[in-house]
DNA sequence: TTGACAATTGAGCAACTGCTCAACTATAAT
DNA sequence: ATTATAGTTGAGCAGTTGCTCAATTGTCAA
C-alpha cells in the first residue's frame, strides 16, 4: 500500500489549523504503541486480572478460581500482559506467581478506576 | 447462561489469597465500564483524533485531512468517542467542531504516551 | 426551491480477538 | 521411572471491530 496515496475525500477547511497540529504530531509509531498499552487495559478479563494483581500477588490457579475461568484462558491473557510489561512473575516449584510489574501503570490504571467511579 | 455454573478447571490453591482478594472486588460492571473506557482508547486512530483535540478543536474535514481518512471513518469513530464521553461538540453552521470533554481523560491519556515515551 | 457541501448512519465484509480444546513442558513427589 | 499437578502453547472457531460504500440528514447560499 502507497503511503503517500490520498483517501481523505473532502477538502481541507481550517488549513492553518490542519498544518500547525500536524507539525507537532508526535511520530506515528508513538501513538500505534500508546494505542496497543491501552488495548492492552480494553478487555474485561485482562482488566479483573490486572486489578487483582494490585492487590495481591497471585498464582495462575488463583486467578482462574478468583475469575471462574481456565487456567488456559487466563494464561493466554498474561501473555498478553507479560508481553506489553504490565505484569511481571517469578517461579516457586510449580507455581508461578504474578504480580503488576510497574507503578506507572499502577496510577494510570487507578486513575482510570477513579474516573469509572465518578461517572 | 447460568452465573453460577463453574468453569474453572482446577482446585483453589490459595484459598486465603482468593477469599480476600474476592471480598475486596469491585462490582462486575465497574470493572466492565473500565474495560470498556480503555477499549475506546486501545485504537489508533481514536488515539490520534484524540490526540489532535488534545492540541486543538478540530471539525470532521479536518481531521479527515489530518489524519489522510474519509469523514465517514472519522466520523464513524468519533461516535465512539461521543458515547464514552470522551469528546464534546458544537455545531457552527454546516461544520461540526469537536474537542476533548473530559481533563480527567485529558490527564489519563497524557500519562498514557509519558509512559509510552519512557519505555 | 434547488443545489452544494459537512456530517451521519446502516449494511456488509475482511481482519482481529478471546475463548475452547487438546497436546505439550516443567517441576515435584512417590 | 512414573505419576500428578501447574502452567503454556497452537489451532480453530464464534463473536467483535473498523473500514468502505451508498444513502441520508442538516445547514447554508443562490
Amino acid at each position: 500500500m502507497n503511503k503517500n496515496e490520498v483517501y481523505c475525500d473532502c477538502d481541507v477547511i481550517h488549513a492553518d489549523v490542519v498544518e500547525e497540529v500536524k507539525q507537532k504530531m508526535p511520530d506515528e509509531y508513538i501513538l500505534y504503541d500508546l494505542a496497543d498499552f491501552f488495548k492492552v487495559l480494553g478487555d474485561s478479563t485482562r482488566v479483573k486480572i490486572m486489578w487483582a494483581l494490585d492487590e495481591r500477588e497471585m498464582c495462575v490457579c488463583d486467578l482462574a478460581v478468583l475469575l471462574n475461568m481456565t487456567k488456559s484462558a487466563i494464561s493466554h491473557q498474561l501473555r498478553f500482559l507479560k508481553q506489553a510489561n504490565l505484569v511481571k512473575f517469578r517461579r516457586e516449584g510449580k507455581i508461578v506467581f504474578y504480580s503488576l510489574s510497574d507503578d506507572h501503570v499502577k496510577e494510570i490504571f487507578e486513575k482510570g478506576l477513579e474516573h469509572i467511579r465518578e461517572v
